[in-house]
RNA sequence: CGGGGUGUAGCGCAGUGGCUAGCGCACCUGCUUUGGGAGCAGGGGGCCGACGGUUCAAGUCCGUCCACCCCGACCA
């Protein structure tokens, strides 16, 4: 491709609304333009990038005898109902009506779908297992849409789903996908993680997250050192030390705190370190009030209490709910007397712990000498709480480290949810009627680019990969009143073409300078300068990545390259 | 949804209520220049986010709305 035909204009300053490099450098490069919030058009350059990263899904996919298929974005309301997931899904799911008042969703995912197929289609276990995928457009109306094609409402993504005859089935093919995706995220360059996560709205039992680690990504990773466990934060279990186990309990006593409501507040005034606190916190769960008691320095992850209470909803309960639980304002709630609250839930972190300070339930008044068990009676102990660094490995008691992760890929086994909601069932070799077990497998296609370049940039834009990138090689006549330059450059472009290689001339009238800076910039991993040693035949060939610089005679450029290509391509 | 901020040329930004709304980059023409974002000269491009108000006069003040960005939506 000549640089003249291809529409694509670079941007010298960063646009005032991108954040982070890999926002900035998509649009300084011309490979994204933002249409609305969350809305993106891909231009030339940055669609060749997403057709890269999606042939690589699609050979592996392929290769693990998945079968691709072409689903409609939109799908009948029907469907999403049977499922409960139209009225679960929540204000994330794009909703609209037909010019008759029919509802549709803008597929997010596409578990009903694909269910809907599978069990028109599907009648004997000789048709299983199957896997179908596709790699198209998804819909999420996200809270906030931000950096870029990162957390975008409109997103290319690819999704697959299984069908199993049993159990151990569902966990092969599970299995199958773990590892096919391993070798995609390999293969696109990236360096990333496998994590345990929580299967959030799609359901199901069992779940893991492929992380692009990156200084600026949204998740957070608890990861060992020691041995192989690595969580999402949402997910993931930490195990601390026990506190001030030898201690004897004291009588439970009031204690005047006035205008003391925060954790720091009350520990500062009343000389105590803010573990021996335990907060009460009231929330409401699917119109239910219920209490989590934790210790005072610790966070309550909604994720896990979401789960534990098996709610659709949960949100912190309002002031008023919170005096007529407590019959105190906000910040002096304890774990005894309340009004109306089902349910008391108590972190795991308090399960030995002695002589606890809490709330008073009265306004500026906190109780001292609280001990779980006499003073109050949970309904249930167990982990409620966010991972810290320096939590103890729940598998080796390592201590574990934080880090920060891209989501590029969630795969989840399913098991019985879609099916046995939709009725898509097969018959055994026994005659008998069974339910399909189902996985889920997804991959943000758009988001892999993101990533990449988060991964892989320096100062002057992108260091593409070589198999994703755009172009494999520039080439970049240093002048074009020079003749001979120009000729031998239009020489090799043919000559690499014809020998397979993606090359983009840059063919513009413009100084070396300029075109240097454009080649560093949009990142294409091998460039070829023809300037100085035309005369003696020699090209200069220079790698992005590394900087190394080499001099190539005419008649060795294209073997080389091509041998080049094929060294980076296993990096 | 709550809080904060910003809307002026394709991009980045100036603009005291007062003349024909500017600057840099980008774009077009010409000349010079030519291995790391050149110089000079000339030029094109604006419903100043929308609507309503105040005023002799509004990009500027007031109100409403819209869009976009940031923080938050979790600690009691």
């Amino acid at each position: 491709m000549r640089w003249s035909r291809t529409l694509l204009e670079t941007i010298k300053e960063n646009p005032a609304e991108a954040e982070v490099a890999s926002h900035q450098l998509m649009v300084r490069a011309g490979m994204i333009h933002k249409v609305a919030a969350g809305l993106y058009d891909y231009l030339p350059l940055g669609w060749r990038v997403l057709r890269k990263i999606e042939q690589i899904i699609r050979e592996e996919m392929d290769t693990a005898g998945a079968l691709e298929v072409q689903l409609p974005i939109l799908a009948p309301a029907e469907l999403w109902r049977e499922t409960g997931r139209w009225t679960q899904y929540g204000a994330e799911l794009f909703r609209i009506q037909d010019r008759h008042g029919r509802e549709f969703a803008l597929g997010p995912t596409h578990e009903e779908v694909i269910t809907d197929i599978v069990r028109r289609t599907v009648r004997s276990y000789r048709q299983l297992p199957v896997n179908l995928y596709q790699i198209h457009t998804k819909f999420r109306d996200e809270i906030r849409p931000r950096f870029g094609v990162m957390r975008a409402r409109e997103f290319i993504m690819k999704d697959a789903y299984s069908f199993d005859r049993d159990e151990m089935g569902a966990e092969a093919a599970y299995e199958k996908m773990f590892q096919t995706y391993q070798r995609i995220f390999q293969r696109c360059g990236l360096r990333f993680k496998a994590v345990e996560a929580d299967s959030g709205s799609m359901g199901g039992s069992f779940s893991s997250e492929f992380m692009v680690l990156a200084e600026t990504g949204e998740e957070a990773i608890a990861g060992c050192p020691q041995c192989s466990y690595a969580a999402n934060i949402e997910k993931a279990v930490g195990k601390l030390p026990v506190i001030s186990p030898e201690e004897k309990p004291i009588a439970m006593e009031l204690v005047s705190t006035p205008g003391k409501h925060t954790v720091e507040e009350v520990a500062e005034f009343l000389q105590v370190p803010s573990s021996r606190l335990a907060k009460t916190l009231i929330y409401e769960a699917d119109k239910n009030l219920v209490a989590v008691v934790i210790r005072g320095d610790r966070e309550v992850n909604e994720v896990k209490l979401k789960n534990a209470l098996n709610a659709q909803e949960l949100v912190m309960a309002g002031p008023e709910q919170i005096q007529a639980a407590t019959g105190a304002p906000v910040g002096f709630s304890g774990p005894f007397g309340l009004q109306g609250v089902g349910r008391i839930l108590m972190d795991d972190s308090l399960e030995q712990a002695i002589n606890l300070v809490t709330g008073g339930n009265h306004a500026d008044t906190h109780a001292q000498g609280v001990n779980p068990g006499r003073d109050f009676q949970p309904t249930q102990v167990l982990d409620l709480k966010n991972v810290q660094a320096g939590d103890l490995c729940p598998k080796c008691r390592a201590t574990l480290k934080i880090e920060r992760g891209i989501e590029v890929g969630h795969v989840f086994k399913l098991g019985l949810k879609y099916s046995q909601a939709m009725r898509a069932v097969f018959l055994d070799e026994g005659g008998e009627e069974r339910f399909c077990v189902m996985g889920c497998y997804g991959i943000g296609v758009s988001r892999i680019a993101a990533a990449a370049i988060e991964q892989n940039h320096d100062e002057h834009g992108i260091i593409w990969p070589l198999s994703i990138a755009p172009y494999q090689v520039i080439l970049l006549p240093v002048s074009p009143k020079d003749p001979r330059a120009t000729e031998m450059a239009e020489e090799v472009y043919a000559e690499l073409r014809s020998g397979g290689v993606e090359v983009l001339l840059d063919d513009r009238d413009e100084r070396a300078g300029i075109k240097f800076k454009d080649a560093d910039l949009i990142g294409i991993p091998i460039r070829l300068t023809f300037g100085r040693g035309v005369a003696e035949n020699l090209i200069e060939l220079k790698r992005r990545d590394n900087g190394a610089v080499e001099m190539v005679s005419r008649m060795e450029i294209t073997a080389r390259v091509q041998a080049l290509c094929a060294e980076m391509t296993g990096l």
